[in-house]
DNA sequence: CCAAATTGGTTTCGTTTGTAACCATCGAAA
DNA sequence: TTTCGATGGTTACAAACGAAACCAATTTGG
């Protein structure tokens, strides 16, 4: 444990990233290999068919994604007709987006999938380590929150 | 808490990602802002620094890299003058990596800035959701190494 | 020994990404 | 009203990426 150095193993941004980046390269088959779909496409699926009808701006905040991921995933899943885009009218600059039943019917398909993978990864774990991921992340989570 | 619905924000493979995301970029400042290198650049920099001399096999291995990413960011930081590469002796494929003065200076400024931006993080958690985190973390680790 | 398989590392190619500029529309203020 | 700034969303461009092909050197096994 050197002053000078750093020791990149135990470096949080470092083994945040790293996990991260595992766990979402495992799951990913559940979207990519079955439907070939990129993650933000999967995430503006997973955003419409949790609650329903959204904007595309609400699709990037819910999700966390940079407005023009938001704009090429959308147009894709149009382009695949897994979802239509209707204008607002109000304002004609808003589009609200849905699912079409061939969306909802993917949608449908891979929660179980979805569930099933969380529950396996955390089934590695003993009860206290769940409660600890849970308990660490949230805490996380608030202190980036400000 | 509907069965055929997911909840994105709280799905694991999202919130860790989204996490590590954030504190990913937010990280980055200290290598992009100030010296314009990418992030597995600043990984092979970190590596070296800690090391001393690795192939680039190692480097991958060390800091979860595509050899693609290696390489290119390996020459890039070669072109920088800031690591130096030497023949293995008895394999001629391999090549040894060190860290020039210039790169050593640069990894030696960035330690500091980088012990300082965890500490400044993990500040804002209590004694105990600090330990959550770090006994979640490596269960986790530990849960995806097999 | 020699052919085949393996390994270290680079390059090529098509895709994905982020930044910034952009277009259209809206709201507020003058 | 007209103008100006903010907002929703798309596009253009250059950089970064991963997969696969590739090259050269090495090891393995017959």
């Amino acid at each position: 444990m050197e002053a000078d150095t750093l020791e990149l193993e135990s470096f949080l941004p470092y083994r945040l990233y790293r996990l991260a980046d595992a766990v979402s390269r495992e799951f990913s088959r559940v979207y990519k290999d079955r439907h070939g779909l990129t993650r933000p496409e999967w995430r503006t699926l997973a955003g419409l068919g949790q609650h329903g009808t959204m904007t595309a701006t609400a699709l990037g905040e819910q999700s966390a994604m940079h407005k023009t991921k938001v704009s090429r995933a959308v147009s894709r899943l149009e382009r695949r007709r897994w979802l239509a885009r209707k204008p607002d009218e109000k304002d004609r600059r808003v589009e609200h987006l849905t699912l079409t039943n061939a969306g909802l019917a993917a949608y449908r398909e891979m929660v179980p999938l979805a569930k099933a993978f969380e529950r396996e990864l955390l089934s590695k774990l003993s009860t206290g380590e769940r409660v600890a991921i849970a308990e660490g992340l949230a805490a996380l989570e608030a202190a980036l929150g400000r």
